[in-house]
DNA sequence: GACCTAAATATGTATATACAATTTGCATAT
DNA sequence: ATATGCAAATTGTATATACATATTTAGGTC
């Protein structure tokens, strides 16, 4: 017999939405990567699009949006964020395009930044599970919109 | 050298990052179910607690912390605005603690979500594929500080 | 060339989230 | 009874995020 109370209802909404365990999974991932990196006054947010930054060379908004599936006004206020702190520039280029690379700086915090992501990287595997990783480690299909072409 | 370019740098950061795929796929998921619930004025955040707090009769901010991995502050506001909307009330109970249970109002809310969940989870699945949605589906060992024990 | 539309970016506003600091109520030792 | 300390929750502040709206500019069409 289920509860003392009043269950006046009855859901099919559970501990199965897949919603509700993508986001504890990030959550609690983010949360080590966060831990690890906090020492180097860096969040894996930012890293990731710094990482991403690096490996385009020259980045577009619009495709780290495509890439990352986020928002053009996140990508807007995040690149703005790590303008402010000189990780990176703005390329000058004729036309509406903000196209946007590294700094040295950037270049610095990604290379002070590896020992903590591997680190946190280690401890996330741990956390998630071998099945989880290994789902996690394929292609995303329709979510890598550029996630394997690097 | 190798690079004609200024990458000065060679990071092992990429994309087997666990923390940008946990929360790429989070922000997708998430963003399927949003849409689909954005008729009835609520988001899959939110949602989740509710229905958290329908299983749960009585929620003390603490077990939803614990079991969701949420930071004390985050549920407190959470809640603040859902009691705002009239889906939550607080039980007064002697002492610190601010329990909270769901309104008649709140149970309409999850009632009426229920055909856009279940869209959601199904498309859901179609973005994550077996493999992942498989691998969610599975207690997630430490992840669920309570997800089993109710 | 003036005009219109579509694409790219930025801004306004709101929620989600976390960390640090503060408040509050209770237990307990002295 | 008081001080001490602990546990639970709130508040201050900052970032992350999205949607709606505005802005800017590149390309066409006439």
């Amino acid at each position: 017999m289920a509860e003392t109370k009043a269950n006046t209802i009855d859901t099919q909404i559970d501990g199965s939405c897949l919603a509700a365990k993508a986001r504890l999974v990030s959550r609690a991932v983010s949360s080590i990567y966060d831990e690890e990196l906090r020492p180097l006054g860096i969040k894996v947010s930012q890293l990731n699009i710094l990482v991403l930054t690096y490996h385009l060379g020259i980045a577009r908004p619009a495709v780290v949006c495509e890439m990352l599936h986020l928002d053009t006004s996140t990508v807007s206020r995040n690149v703005e964020r790590m303008r402010a702190k000189g990780w990176l520039e703005v390329v000058p280029e004729a036309g509406r395009a903000q196209p946007f690379r590294l700094t040295r700086a950037g270049e610095d915090v990604i290379k002070k930044a590896e020992p903590a992501w591997k680190a946190a990287q280690e401890r996330a595997q741990q956390l998630l599970g071998d099945d989880l990783v290994q789902a996690l480690s394929k292609p995303l299909g329709e979510l890598c919109a550029g996630g394997s072409q690097r």
